[in-house]
Parts: C-alpha cells; structure tokens; sequence
DNA sequence: GTGAAAGCGCTAACAA
DNA sequence: TTGTTAGCGCTTTCAC
C-alpha cells in the first residue's frame, strides 16, 4: 500500500526515530545520514501522514475558517488573504458556512474541538456569549475578523469604519458639498453605525449642519438604496451628494438618479462602501471605500499562528486601514 | 486536559471498545449500557478526537477542493454546493487554491497524498497528463468538476456547453434574429470552444449562413467584449444580436452598444454566458445563460462519496443542464 | 454483551 | 550519532 516511516526506515537501514528527525530537520544525524535517508525519501516517494503525525505530536496544520457565505465576495476575498498567509504557514484550510444561522455556529465549534484544526479564524455577525464561551472553554486558538465583539479578551481583527465614514464625508466636503446625505444600512448593524458615527463627526468638524432629512435608511440592500435616494432627490433639500453606507445602496442610489435626470457626479456625488466588482464595472464606476481584505486575512492567520504557538500578543484589537477609491461618481 | 475516550469507559466502567461501539452505533451494546454511556458522553462534553479515528479507522471526513480561485464568483458558488452537500455527509472541506499555477497544483497532489483527506474535488483548467499520473498514482478518490478530461476513466460533472451555446443560440434566432454575431472568450479554452460549436450549430440547423465577419474574439474580457462589439456594430454587416461568449464581455458589448447609441434590446439584443452577480445588477439587466454551480458541486461530491465507500459508478462523465435567464438584453 | 490487546503512522524521551 | 520504546486516541479483531 501505501509507504510509511516504517518501509524508509528500513530500506535506510537505520530508525524510525532516525527518519522522523531528518523529517523533522532536527539535529542529531549526520550529513551523510540525512543526506541518504533523504534521497530514499524522494525515490520511495513517500510523503509523511500527517493525521498520525497531528495524533503524535501536536499540530495538524490546518486552520479552521468560519464564515457566513462564501458567495459574498467580500468574505471571498477574505479567504483569499488567509489562505495565502495560511498557505506561508505550511497550513492549509478547513472550510465552513454558517449562512448566519447560529444553529450552524454552534455545531462548528462542537466540530472544531475534535482535534481537527489548530486554530481559528471567525467571520460571523451576530455572535451570542455562549457561543464564546463555549469556544474559550475548549482551549483552541482563535481569531475574529471584522466583528464587533465586546469582549476585550478577544483578538480580533477589523477596520476602522468610523474613520472611514469620516474620510469619506470629509472627501465629499472638500469637493465641495454641503448637503451630504447619508443612507444608513442595517440601523442595529455595527459597521453601519460606526460609517455613520464617521459621518456625523466629519459634518460636525467642518461645520456642516446634521440635518435629518439628509439621512435615510436603504437596508444594505439596492432597493432601499434606490428608494432613500429617490426620496432624497425628490425632496425640499436636494443633497448634492450621497455617501451610502455600502456599494449596493450606492448602486440604486446611481440609478435612482439617473432616472430622474441627475447628471453623475456633476449633479450628485455619490460615494459607496465595501469596493464589491460591480463597483467598477457600472458606469459611471463607482467611488467607494475599499477594505483591505487581504491584509485582514493576513493579519488574522498571523495572529491565530502566535496563539498556536504559544505567543499572547499584546495588542488584542488589529485595526486596519481603508482607502478611498476615486472613481466615476465623486 | 481533553476528556477522551478513556476517561468515558473509566467513568462508565467499560472498556474503551464499549465507549467506542457506542459511538460508531455498532451493534454488540445493551441499550442499557449504551444509554448509559451516551448520558456520560453529554455529561462529560465529550467530541471523539477525529484525528486519532482517522489514523484507526480509515475516515477522516474530510474532502479536499482544488480550486483556482476563490474570488471568482463562478467557482465560490460551486463550492457553496460542494460545502452543502458534503455536510450532508458529515463531511467538511479542505480547501486549496492554485491560482492557476501549476508548481501549486503539483504540491496540493503532494499535501492530499498525506493522509488529509478521503477525497478530492477538483477544479482547475490546465491538467498537464502528470498531474493526472500522479493523482491517479496516489489511489485517492477524486472528481473534476467542470473540466475538460481527455481520460475517459475519470469522474467528472460537466455542463454541457455545446448545448447551452446552442440554445442560447436558438432563442435569438426564434427572436427573429438573423444576424447573430458571436464573440469568442479565450479561443482554445474548451468552454469557449463548445460554446462556439452550439452556436454554429443552431445557425447550421436553422440555415443561417455561418459569417466570419460576425464572429469577433474578445479573451472573456470586459474590454475584449467591449471593443469586439464596437467592430462589430461599426462594419458593414452590423449584427441585430450579440452571443458572448461570458458575461464579461457581454458586460463590455454593452457598453460599446450604448455609446454607440444602440437602443438594447431594441436596436440590438446581447445574450451573455455565466450568469454572474453583475449581470443581474446591470441597466438592462442581462439575459444570459446560467450554470447550475449548486448542483455540480451536490453532484460531484456524490460522486466523490461513492468512491469513498469502495463503489464504481458506471457513468463517468455527468452532464448537467444550463438555463437560459430571461432579462432585459435579449 | 463486554473486554483485552494490537495496531494505525508518527513523535519524543531516554538509552546506548 | 543512532536506536528503543512508549504513547497520541481511536478502531477492531478475537476471546471471554
């Protein structure tokens, strides 16, 4: 069947302890040892088990990825930070959805304490203390990505949202504009809430009076975008710009303009949040918050690794930076 | 530390066999004992290490998935299919990206071949004959998904692209059309190709004549789509229809027909292949062809899970059936 | 109906 | 420098 430590071994003459060292790149074998036994390696073609090697010694050299849906290409590109970092590690990926439904949440945790992983990494929204608790107990590493959790105990990687939505406020006014209007995602949502703290703060700096006819509430969704924005357009106190809290909104916002003849940006401005495809390939594209998802998986595989290796970081929140993508709409 | 098995037969005073029948539901326990157990089990937050069952018994319930590329809308919802269906099977997913590099491809051979996984699901589009050696060489189950596999005695779940090309075809030309252009995505990449074949094919069936003219290369690129489409409606023989061959670039024919001045539908009708998210997003919305990704990926694990448990299903390659998605190009 | 014991393939003390 | 040996946590004959 298939070959072992065992059949190297002996064709090697020597060990099993012998070839696990030189597996292992320990110290304690001779040049020419090594050097032998690693050219039988190669010819015998033989390729360590890990399962018996995560059974015997400790690591398994898999990282367990939680995420809410994988068809969202803002986790998507997520995954693809972690995956590479992972992959830097010598580790790979164990993948699994929740679809939000906490039922699945819980399960995987039960799943993860088997031994599989050798730590984790977290994307989901809502996040109830005993699904955390039940997590601290089992002794496994584990890292979130952008979520809000009160815990402070708790490493977690995410972005400054507030400092986004303050930029991208401050970006419009200085183009300019005096009438921003705001359209609120999920009002409970905590991202949205923190855009929107970034754009009363802006405002409140330059000036600029908040004024609740400009601010309106789309859902995160294209329709509630169109709709907010149709409203908004319609209204008394036209804006002159829109700063949606995502690019979705953004998108019916654009189309709720066009629709009623507002020429983009020269009469509306309108700026988005998350940077998703479409983004880019609507015309005109649009201007948008872009998050480092990347660097956000990177930095969370760093830190479960630390945490794998027995490390405790300092700094327990990793804030990340975003950046303001210039393009067609404002 | 963990409570293993050990620790359940100590506590139940039985045997680590008992706790073990227990756990597999093997016959050969008294419903009493077996009752008994299970309630220490619970008691105890009890998970059997999967590690260690997998290094015993031969299971490890897990599925390795090769995949190029994570961010591409295309392949994330296979793997929504995939990741469904294997939980089905209590199994989850060991996920690796090659980015279409075939250095990569070659190690993620190597990592399966350790022990990691009961099976493999892969999709990727350049297969050198080694890999294949290789793969087959190692003796693990595995599926393509979407490939095109000269080897006949590989398992692979494919659309039938020929088909949908045709259909695609087909309702424009019931649409009235009579100059239907074609634009090519990568000329040799064996989608493109069938896609192509379908096309000409429904012209042949239906007496169209076959117009090199009408037929454009555009790389699947937004741009390719884009600039393919302003040739075409600026020759001579301006088409009444366009088939791309994606839905980028059908995106991008779109575009060229708009700046044109082309009134779509009306003046020019666009049909696209993918069904991707902008499609949907897009003013008009795009009629175009969609691939049943949930339902490869329900299909391949089947496939994949068969193999597992020893069986060899007789039919090779399976084709699923592409829809045609009613917007507003065409 | 239940238990003892071997073994899966590897690592890591401890000996030699 | 190398070998011996005892597990890691589980499954699975084979006895009782």
């Amino acid at each position: 069947m298939t070959v072992t430590i065992k059949d190297i071994a002996k064709a090697a003459n020597v060990s099993k302890a012998t070839v696990s060292y030189v597996l292992n790149d320990k110290p304690g074998v001779s040049k020419k040892t090594r050097q032998r036994i690693l050219g039988i390696i190669k010819e015998m073609n033989y390729y360590p088990n890990v399962v018996a090697r995560g059974l015997a010694g400790k690591r398994i050299g898999m990282l367990g990825l939680v995420i809410p849906d994988i068809t969202d290409m803002f986790y998507a590109s997520i995954i693809r930070g972690v995956e590479q970092a992972a992959n830097n590690f010598n580790y790979t990926l164990n993948l699994c959805t929740t679809h939000a439904d906490s039922q699945k949440e819980r399960e995987v945790v039960d799943l993860f304490s088997s031994g599989r992983v050798d730590g984790l990494i977290i994307m989901t929204y809502h996040l109830d203390k005993d699904y955390l608790t039940a997590l601290k107990k089992k002794g496994i590493p584990f890292v979130f990505i952008g979520s809000p959790i009160e815990d402070e105990s708790i490493y977690t990687v995410i972005v400054d949202n507030e400092k986004a939505g303050y930029r991208a406020t401050e970006y419009l006014i200085k183009a300019g504009h005096q009438k921003i209007a705001f359209i609120h995602g999920a009002r409970d949502a905590w991202d949205n809430q923190d855009r929107f703290q970034g754009y009363c703060d802006a405002l409140i700096n330059y000036r600029l009076p908040l004024q609740q006819e400009l601010i309106k509430s789309g859902d995160f969704q294209r329709l509630g975008g169109y709709q907010a924005a149709r409203e908004l357009l319609c209204s008394a106190l036209k804006p002159t710009a829109i700063f949606a809290a995502n690019d979705q909104m953004a998108l019916g916002a654009l189309t709720a303009a066009s629709e009623l003849g507002f020429k983009v940006p020269a009469d509306l401005a309108i700026i988005g949040f998350d940077d998703i495809e479409a983004a880019s390939l609507i015309e005109p594209a649009l201007t948008t918050i872009s998050q480092p998802t990347m660097e956000m998986g990177e930095k969370a595989v760093e830190l479960v690794m630390a945490l794998i290796d027995g490390e405790k970081p300092e700094r327990r929140k990793t804030f990340l930076q975003t950046s303001l993508v210039r393009r067609g709409t404002a």
